[in-house]
DNA sequence: GGCTCAGCACTTTTT
DNA sequence: GTGCTGAGCC
């Protein structure tokens, strides 16, 4: 068995895998089987007999470790998989923690905080200290401690440090060091920890506490780290320390992938792994297995602008394939149009699956183009990113009961709650509770618990809607306590009166949010069934425990269906799609501005365009519109420098051939003219043409109404095939679809354009 | 206490 | 164009 999965290797993937001792880098160009390596690795360690839960596999994102695992589950088995520590950096060492929280004065119940939660925690302290939050600025503060916490500089120490407290005051935010202190405090009271502290908590563990740290150096005989350019110092010294007594360390990585400075990620940490392990085994997988040699070589142009990088020669022995197009467009919405038009074409004249575009952007802020014009082609996506899912307030507020139940002391959950559904409490009663705990250094919850001994500032009827709330809370601890994640949920969701609240909605987007809080509910009851199967805890706990860390990535998954992907340039890492549209590439946006002042942000930034146009395995295209809206206003912006680096023999401007052959005024977006794609259509392969009842004055065509009129049998002509007759129609307008027979060439025919057929 | 409306600020990426 | 906040009114 073991020999099957090494021979479907190459020989350096077989090197990387067969090398399981002492330290070894991965350095994987894009599309080169890095997970394949991983994955096998895994495999190989546990058919020589290493025992799973003895192996430490830690990766980026859920949906990576969730792959992995699948695939390990494929060779060994999913009972062995099961026993894996494998997963995020975040959930395997909340995990830890949750294990060992007691050491460090935390409840093992704790909350995790998020982005959002820290957020409003940092706006209450700036408005409780009177600062402004216009000179304070709640993200740009979370930003600094986020970073701080990073770097393992925790806030006596940031307090203490004349670099940072100075830079602070020439920013006018003096007080910031004060800031972070509050709300490390606050935190730590409300028994929370945001996503940074689990990094900076375990490693003060391992720092205080070295006994554990040696508990784990033994339970750990290897350690696997997935996108290990991607890491911060806070991960890299997590993991230096775990591997120190053995070193079977294995990291792999991609340094021309690194796009996370911004929230941390060191780069060094992999171009200087050799300097911590000066033994360590080298591997570089540089064959490219995903896309064309055109994407691949021009993909190489790009990166070759960088300058700090490792050497690698990154090739591909696929087909050369099309060039890279470069298209323009005068506005925003054109560019959308000319997008979905491509691909609407696309697909229908090669026959392929909407899952096979991409459209990727910078900022999520150009989204929103993309979606109205892919809804006017009635062309079905899913978009990514944005508001995640757990991130809808709707949700929030949901798992907001339940962190209360499991974590009464959690302060963003009971501001959450006090008042919604609406139960006459207000902000000013909110206040004088949370200014009251503040004040006895006690958390609100604990207040509640002893509210009549405040009558001085609450009246009866207030006392009284406080106390039914608390006893509510309390209610629910108790009746939920034998119930399993399921049932307590919708329990709590009903006596809460949130489903009241939520099925009494009328509009749109109250049903919608009716509809994300049943499948936040079938995503509990998958959950509960799971761990009831695998004979895990299913309880409402149990559950809360891994929600924070969830990101909608693997929800969103399921919902599957064929349908174009919109998504950032950034989470679109590690994923590849047929043909691939890298849009907005203008000065404007990409490099991102902010970039520009700072020549390894944009090298970043550099990376970040190597990364997105090497998510295409068989065609990229890259557009860019020469006006734009920027809120409100229309504003020019220049295509990006980006375009000018990519060697010019690996592109071409399919508009300016066009033009010239076509006598086109209009920029097109596709090569009609060039080559006529041949389909013949056998009557089993028969593939249909959608046809939509929308109009676009952009490209000033018409999916028209007329495609009504015409019946099978029916002579018509068009304007580049010539006459043919209509041998299928099939399905009710707006989505009518056809197969014309064109008498010129004899052979069938399907149509780009219905609505330039004439009926003779 | 709760609702509505006007004005404002915002756009880099996210576990 | 959007989403949040705060003032003003019921």
């Amino acid at each position: 068995m073991v020999k099957d999965f090494l021979d479907e290797l190459n020989e350096a993937q077989r090197e990387a895998v067969i090398n399981t001792e002492g330290p070894a880098l991965v350095i994987a160009g894009a599309g080169a089987g890095k997970t394949r390596v991983l994955t096998y690795r895994i495999a190989y360690l546990l058919s020589r007999g290493v025992k799973a839960h003895r192996i430490l596999a830690l990766t980026f994102t859920n949906k990576a470790a969730g792959e992995m695992k699948n695939r390990i589950a494929g060779i060994v088995g999913e009972e062995i998989t099961r026993h894996l520590w494998m997963g995020t950096f975040h959930s395997i060492f909340a995990r830890i923690l949750r294990n060992e929280a007691e050491k460090l004065g935390y409840k093992p119940s704790y909350t995790i905080y998020d982005a959002t939660d820290s957020k409003s925690l940092i706006r209450s302290i700036i408005k409780e200290m009177n600062l402004g939050d216009d000179v304070y600025k709640p993200g740009v503060i979370a930003a600094r401690i986020s970073a701080a916490k990073n770097n393992l500089i925790t806030a006596a120490m940031y307090a203490a440090s004349p670099e940072l407290t100075s830079y602070d005051r020439a920013v006018r935010m003096p007080l910031l060091a004060e800031i972070y202190k509050t709300y490390s405090a606050r935190c730590f009271k409300a028994n929370a920890m945001d996503f940074d502290d689990l990094l900076l908590n375990t490693n003060i563990l391992f720092r205080d506490f070295p006994e554990l740290l040696e508990k784990y150096r033994k339970k750990f005989d290897y350690i696997l780290v997935d996108e290990y350019q991607d890491t911060n110092y806070a991960q890299y010294l997590i993991v230096k320390k775990l591997s120190e007594r053995h070193k079977n360390i294995c990291v792999v990585g991609d340094d021309a992938q690194s796009i996370y400075s911004f929230r941390g990620a060191r780069i060094e940490n992999i171009l200087e792994f050799r300097n911590d392990y000066p033994e360590a085994k080298v591997f570089k997988l540089e064959q490219n297995y995903r896309s064309t040699q055109t994407i691949v070589n021009a993909a190489n142009t790009i990166i070759a602008n960088n300058t700090e990088q490792i050497h690698k020669k990154v090739f591909s022995k696929n087909e050369p394939g099309e060039k890279i197009r470069i298209l323009q467009a005068m506005t925003d919405t054109e560019e959308g149009f000319m997008v979905a038009s491509d691909i609407f074409d696309r697909k229908y004249t090669y026959q392929l699956r909407w899952n096979d575009f991409a459209i990727l952007y910078r900022t999520n802020a150009q989204s929103r183009i993309f979606e109205e014009t892919l809804r006017k082609k009635n062309i079905p996506y899913r978009i990514y990113g944005g508001l995640s899912f757990y991130e809808r307030k709707e949700i929030k507020d949901i798992l907001a009961y339940f962190r209360m139940v499991i974590n009464p002391e959690d302060e963003e959950a009971f501001k959450r709650t006090i008042n919604y559904p609406k139960r006459g409490i207000g902000d000013t009663t909110v206040k004088k509770v949370t200014d009251i705990a503040s004040m006895y250094g006690d958390s609100s919850w604990s207040i509640l618990c002893r509210i009549d001994d405040f009558s001085a500032y609450f009246n009866e009827s207030t006392r009284k809607k406080l106390t039914a709330y608390r006893e509510m809370i309390a209610g629910f601890a108790a009746t939920t306590q034998d119930m399993d994640a399921y049932q307590a949920a919708r329990e709590i969701a009903s006596a809460s009166g949130m489903m009241k609240e939520l099925q009494e909605g009328q509009t749109p987007e109250e049903v919608s949010r009716l509809e994300n809080f049943e499948e936040l509910m079938n995503a509990i009851k998958e959950f509960t069934e799971s761990a009831k199967t695998n004979g895990e805890p299913a309880s409402l706990g149990a559950y809360l425990q891994n929600v924070a860390l969830l990101t909608d990535q693997d929800t969103e998954d399921r919902k599957g269906g064929d349908k174009v992907t919109l998504m950032t340039m950034h989470s679109a890492k590690g994923l590849e799609f047929d043909h691939v549209y890298v849009t907005g590439m203008e000065e404007s946006i990409f490099p991102s501005p902010m970039s520009l002042d700072n020549p390894k942000e944009l090298e970043e930034e550099r990376r970040l365009f190597y990364v997105a146009v090497t998510r295409a395995k068989k065609m990229a295209t890259l557009t860019y519109a020469l006006n734009r809206y920027r809120y409100g206003n229309l504003e020019f912006s220049r295509p990006s420098r980006f375009l000018k680096e990519i060697d010019p023999s690996y592109i071409e401007f399919p508009q300016l051939a066009s033009r010239f052959n076509n006598r086109q005024e209009k920029p097109r977006s596709y090569r009609f003219d060039e080559e006529e794609p041949e389909y013949s259509v056998k009557p089993k392969e028969k593939k249909l043409l959608k046809v939509t009842e929308n109009r676009s004055e952009h490209n000033n065509e018409t999916y028209s109404a007329m495609n009504s009129t015409l019946r099978e049998g029916d002579v018509v002509s068009h304007e580049r095939f010539g006459t043919g007759t209509i041998v299928e129609i099939d399905g009710e307008p707006p989505n009518t679809t056809a197969v014309v027979e064109f008498e010129e060439s004899g052979r069938k025919k399907l149509l780009l354009r219905f609505a330039r057929l004439k009926k003779l």
